[in-house]
RNA sequence: GCGGGUGUAGUUCAAUGGUAGAACACCAGCUUCCCAAGCUGGGUACGAGGGUUCGAUUCCCUUCACCCGCUCCA
């Protein structure tokens, strides 16, 4: 097994030397954070997110699916609270490498800092208390003139010690974006920050359409946009990433049991990839670590070489959202329970994932190094294997003449060319038949055929399993339903 | 954004104030009846910009990217 401290690495290296990830916009030096899905890497990720789609959605009766738009009315992230929890005025301390919220940092500080702020930065002397309208007020105008002012020179204090305070920075975690061609006429909106708002604001559509009455889900899958203020660990944390949600909405007073109901479901669903069930675990969220529209949060999350990461949010929002929504909307946001006579604003249970991470756990769980034997049998070396599940791997079935002569390299096109359509298949003639299914071994190929001269009298080929490197023999007609047989 | 580290072929690494080399990978051909074999030929790199210098991949500055922390989440 590969050391966990440079797993990542060799990850990466991998990733890039078969196709999967590159860098985004490379050639230019590359952008922060960013990647892109290469040949072998779409068609795994596509796999995946066809995988979710189908057990999330097409298998259930009680989830419908949708697909809204990035662009949003900026009124939606008003009332969802993105655009008050998103901002952070944030400062750091050279001496401690600390960081702190700006407002919480006055909050602690003697009344003689904040009148000397407030004079310089306000113009208003101070009133009774410092309150929170203080406070406000002063962030917004250090805010206003960051690169004017300078906090060192008011003796704020960090933890009661002296600082050397960095320009305060507005964090703002939604990417900002115009609407129009032109920026001065142009209306401001965003990108969006996550996907579930563009359920919310269509639960009436969408459940009057689908006729659809509680408890039942809406999903959908698409991209989502944030500034993070710390990306890293490859596509473990970017700012464009891709999220899978289902918004699944029910009669608040069953919202416990829902929410355990999709961990458990959630959870399973990994183990069904293939992942390692012990990498896998769910845990529930501490009272600080909840969001500020969730009441009970659960984490499905996987031990990454860099510790535990999560993959998916299961979330009681409760009614949060929908109440929000009618509010800021005016619009009555309320389902007709026909068993109670009664108007009611459904609770909502999500269950959030994150298309990215979890190609980057399928890599990561799939990725081995072990002994191969070499050729002529004679001792052993190391051989890199991607043990992908069959139905998720960018290539199922890869399709080799032994050498490449007597026709054999015409047969293996002539098979490879009629699995087409039913299985992703791959030819290969290149270099010595050890080193194409090394080949394939690295890009997680679990099956590979090969025409030898015996499938030149019999019309049988080998069929490699790519983990126990063991070979079957099969007749050429009956390739199809041994594949069949091995796939979803 | 702050602190620390790193940046040379596709990958992993080397060397050098006088403009770069290996291994593996890749491509073409030959060979090869089963696990990165062999032979021949081939292409590909000093992250970007500026400065010092007769001359910079090498020294300096800036910037960009990646890794490790601080913070946040799918």
């Amino acid at each position: 097994m590969a050391n966990q401290s440079d797993l990542m690495d060799k990850l990466t290296s991998l990733a890039k030397r078969r196709g999967f990830i590159f860098q985004s916009s490379e050639i230019y030096g590359g952008l922060g954070s960013t990647w892109d899905y290469g040949p072998l890497g779409v068609e795994l990720k596509r796999n995946v997110k066809s995988r979710w789609w189908r057990d999330v959605v097409t298998a259930r009766e009680d989830v419908v699916g949708m697909d809204a738009a990035i662009l949003m009315h900026p009124r939606v992230w008003e009332a969802s609270g993105h655009v008050e929890q998103f901002h952070d005025p944030l400062v750091d301390d050279r001496n401690t490498k600390k960081r702190y919220r700006l407002d919480h940092l006055l909050e602690a500080q003697d009344r003689e800092v904040i009148e000397h702020l407030s004079k310089d930065l306000v113009d208003r002397p101070v009133e009774g208390n410092v309150d929170v309208h203080t406070i406000t007020g002063i962030v917004e105008a250090i805010m206003d003139q960051a690169d004017r002012v300078n906090l060192n020179d008011y003796g704020i204090l960090a933890d009661g010690k002296e600082a050397d305070w960095t320009i305060p920075r507005q964090f703002n975690l939604m990417f900002k974006t115009f609407i129009g061609s032109s920026e001065e006429s142009g209306v401001e909106a965003y990108l969006r920050p996550e996907t579930p708002q563009g359920i919310f604001v269509n639960f009436l559509n969408a459940q009057a359409t689908a006729r659809a009455k509680l408890p039942f889900g809406i999903a959908q899958l698409g991209k989502a946009f944030r500034n993070e203020i710390t990306t890293g660990n490859f596509l473990f944390r970017t700012r464009e990433f891709e999220q899978m949600e289902m918004e699944f909405f029910v009669r608040p007073a069953e919202t416990a049991e829902w929410l355990e109901y999709w961990s458990q479901a959630r959870l399973e669903w990994y183990v069904a990839l293939g992942i390692r069930r012990q990498k896998l675990r769910v845990r529930p969220h501490s009272q600080e670590e909840l969001s500020h529209y969730s009441k009970a949060t659960n984490d499905v999350e996987y031990e990454f070489p860099f510790g535990w990461g999560e993959l998916e949010g299961i979330a009681d929002r409760g009614t949060y959202d929908l109440d929000q929504h009618a509010d800021y909307s005016g619009k009555k946001l309320t389902w007709f329970d026909p068993d109670t006579n009664e108007h009611i604003v459904p609770a909502v249970v999500e269950a959030s994932a994150g298309v990215d991470r979890t190609v980057l756990t399928i890599l990561t769980d799939a990725y081995h190094e072990e002994e191969a034997p070499k050729a002529g049998g004679e001792g052993v070396e190391q051989r890199v294997v991607l043990r992908l599940s069959p139905d998720l791997a960018p290539i199922t079935v890869a399709v080799f003449p032994l050498v490449n002569r007597d026709g054999m390299p015409e047969l293996a096109r002539k098979i490879v060319d009629d699995l087409r359509g039913d299985f992703a298949a791959s030819f290969d003639a290149g270099g010595s038949i050890g080193r194409r299914y090394r080949r394939q071994d690295e890009a997680g190929t679990p099956f590979g055929i090969t025409v030898d001269g015996q499938t030149l009298e019999d019309q049988t080929v080998t069929i490699r399993d790519r983990d126990s490197m063991e070979q079957e023999r099969v007749s050429i007609e009956k390739v199809k339903e041994y594949l069949r047989g091995k796939t979803g």
